[in-house]
RNA sequence: GCCGGGAUAGGGUAGCUUGGUUAUCCUAGGGGACUGUGGAUCCCCUGACUCGGGUUCAAAUCUCGGUCCCGGCCCCA
């Protein structure tokens, strides 16, 4: 038996309705906020990824040379490839661009829980502006999506590189240390960042300050004590997010993201019922259409872990009641079947979802049938009620039935 | 890539320690009883030892390797 690859899923109807669901709800919750759907490629030029993303993640993409002997890869994300549409024909549209995407993406990584090879995520990116406000948008955004979704358990927290950034190059810490520092800080694991600190002959006080920042957890409040530019930008963010009532956010000035693209306000969320992979969410300001050819225009954008997301929900016991079918047509009797096909297909063309016995079962099996596909309603089409031109119609919660004549039949049921 | 635990009908499981009849039970699916009424009962049927090698008279059971799944580490764009 041939098997799925590693790190794959099949998604079964039921699995497949609900997900289609939830991905509705997300779609709807970004359109309300005047976002608009786009799709790229699957796969792209490996390079766009690599320029994004650094050389070192060619060994976690899917890569391969095609028969044009092109250099091709498998999206690991889709902000990159967002990018690159942008640059090449979306450049000169007015200003903010406001998209959203939805779609599988690929990583050649060791499966675990919520973690896949072929995942799905949801991202918005918002071209235009380096702003609290365009900041405040994303992060308005991504927290109506997860709240609409029903998820209880989640933190946001907000933070901002570039005080930290800063902060480190005032210290001394060179270039190429900084994103080691901040792997460090980002997991807050000082005890391992403070000898290299040290070795790099960063003071004391300096030292304490960084530990300081990277330390400023908690509520809007505690950005009272951030001081200079960032401080007062991420004040401005909270205000706006205080404004559109968003409150379930945090402030967490250690949150610092992988990326060396992210320019300064960064944030993410996470579901703490998933355990080792519990981020959901993932995003923050940046530039990348410079990288791409195109001018430097400053974005900000976030991706949601779909799967992960509706992981966590199910750990938490959402539960998504499956539609089911409108109809279910059961015939008597041989003798009536003919008849039955008319009627299904009347009440198909009106747009009422129905189904008919294709197993040439007898009634009771049929009716059986329909239960468990959980018809809202069973059409009995005999002999008896076709001499009134008639069926008679029988819910399945209740078991209430009615003789209903065929001609009022669909407007019975809408 | 590393450490650990697993894999028995479509789903859930017993059996494995101590190798030995036709591999257990539930459920699902198909058919039938009920001759025009589902979610009830009864009967019949379908259907599984992850794959490959080894040990043995004999392997679901012991052993080695592959594959896949699960928990964690690394990584996480």
């Amino acid at each position: 038996m041939i098997q799925k690859p590693r790190g794959t899923r099949d998604f079964l109807p039921d699995e497949m309705e609900r997900r289609r669901h939830y991905e509705g709800v997300l779609r709807h919750v970004a359109e309300t906020f005047g976002f608009r759907e786009i799709a790229t490629p699957i796969f792209e030029e490996a390079e766009l990824f690599i320029l994004r993303s650094g050389s070192n993640i060619l060994n976690e993409l899917y890569a391969f040379r095609d028969k044009g002997d092109r250099e091709i890869a498998l999206r690991p994300e889709m902000t990159a490839p967002a990018i690159r549409m942008f640059v090449n024909s979306m450049s000169n549209e007015p200003k903010p661009i406001k998209m959203f995407y939805f779609g599988q993406c690929f990583r050649y990584e060791r499966p675990q829980s919520g973690r896949y090879r072929e995942f799905y995520q949801f991202g918005a990116e918002l071209i235009g502006n380096k702003n609290p406000e365009s900041d405040a948008e994303i992060i308005a955004l991504a927290a109506s999506m997860i709240k609409a979704l029903g998820l209880r358990d989640y933190r946001i927290r907000i933070g901002h590189i570039g005080v930290l950034r800063q902060k480190l190059a005032d210290a001394g810490v060179p270039k190429e240390k900084t994103a080691e520092i901040l792997q460090k800080l980002d997991k807050k694991l000082y005890d391992e960042a403070e000898p290299i600190l040290i070795d790099l002959g960063v003071s004391d006080l300096a030292r304490q300050e960084i530990f300081d920042l990277t330390g400023t957890v908690g509520g809007m409040e505690v950005l009272s004590n951030v001081p200079g530019e960032a401080g007062d930008y991420l004040r401005s963010v909270a205000e706006i997010l205080g404004r559109m009532g968003v409150r379930d956010v945090d402030i967490d000035l250690g949150v610092v993201r992988g990326l060396d693209y992210y320019t300064g306000m960064v944030f993410e969320a996470e579901a703490p019922a998933l355990g080792a992979e519990k981020q959901i969410c993932g995003g923050g300001s940046y530039t990348l259409s410079e990288l791409f050819g195109g001018e430097q225009v400053f974005s900000t954008g976030f991706a949601i872990g779909f799967d992960r997301i509706l992981l966590a929900m199910e750990k938490e016991g959402i539960e998504y009641g499956l539609r089911g079918i409108d109809a279910y047509v059961v015939p008597a009797s041989d003798a009536v079947r003919g008849e039955a096909y008319g009627i299904v297909s009347m009440l198909r063309d009106s747009g009422i979802s129905s189904d008919m016995d294709l197993m040439g079962r007898k009634m009771a099996k049929a009716m059986k049938h329909a239960s468990s596909v959980g018809a809202g309603k069973v059409i009995i089409v005999g002999e008896k009620e076709l001499s009134e031109r008639s069926v008679t119609v029988r819910d399945m919660s209740s078991g209430d039935q009615t003789l209903i004549r065929i001609s009022e039949l669909v407007r019975y049921l809408s």
